[in-house]
DNA sequence: TACCAGGAGAAAA
DNA sequence: TTTTCTCATGGT
């Protein structure tokens, strides 16, 4: 029995509220599948704006393919995703990526894989945790999994939903027993979880009854 | 100047 | 098993 088991539809009420709040998110911004997956990658421990600017050189500079990561220079690639932060170690984890996806036969096939299958193989990628390979597995593969972040566990903090410090797995496993596997529903919560955490849950008054941030959507926010 | 941002793995306790 | 450290840049 899982740690976190919120009441029945407190996480469809709590997504109804912030859906009505932001709306539609457009998520995750990219042109491909293996964009997304290379940015799941740039993402880790950066800004987004920083991860745009080295996606940006990647493409600039023809690297933005499976073929161009797998012959470029780790040298090359390290300058070119530098404004992403930790160039080295991205760079490394990139290279690593991609050949995890070459032994699958390519992008494609690996795609053609069961959900299982794919998010063993992901995890068995030494720099891909959990929230890398679950990005890449809902917004690049289109598939039911649901992305714990630190803005999800913030967010349950705030709402005392949870404790914040549960494992990975148990808080992934809540979200989705409580939905119900739904692609669309999945990438709209966490991006508008992420929406939402970068407005208003961090350095603003928090309402003294829930801790919920002062503009927080339920509207009974009290500084 | 200090802190944080759409983490993960290794090392230490 | 849990906690701490390392990786690094750019914006606020």
């Amino acid at each position: 029995m899982s740690g976190f088991a919120p009441a029945d539809g407190v996480l469809l009420d709590l997504y109804r509220l912030l859906a009505d709040r932001y709306g539609e998110q457009p998520w995750w911004p990219a042109e491909s599948p293996f964009e997304i997956a290379v940015g799941a990658v740039l993402t880790q421990n950066a800004a987004w704006a920083n991860v745009e600017k080295a996606i940006a050189a990647l493409k600039a500079q023809g690297l933005l393919s499976l073929k161009a990561l797998l012959d470029v220079e780790h040298a090359s690639l390290g300058e070119a995703i530098r404004p992403s932060g930790y160039y080295n170690l991205k760079a490394k984890r990139l290279r690593n990526l991609c050949e995890f996806l070459d032994r699958q036969g390519g992008f494609e096939a690996f795609a053609a894989q069961s959900l299982s299958d794919q998010r063993e193989g992901l995890l068995g990628v030494n720099g891909i945790g959990p929230e890398t390979a679950d990005d890449i597995l809902l917004y690049a593969l289109q598939r039911p999994v649901f992305v714990i972040d630190t803005y999800t566990r913030r967010l349950l903090q705030r709402y005392r939903l949870a404790d914040g410090s549960e494992p990975y797995e148990e808080l992934r496993n809540g979200f989705e027993r409580a939905i119900g596997p739904d692609v669309y529903l999945y990438q709209q919560y966490h991006a508008l979880i992420v929406i939402h955490a970068k407005q208003v849950c961090r350095k603003t008054p928090h309402c003294a009854r829930c801790s919920v941030a002062r503009h927080c959507p339920t509207g009974n926010g009290r500084s």
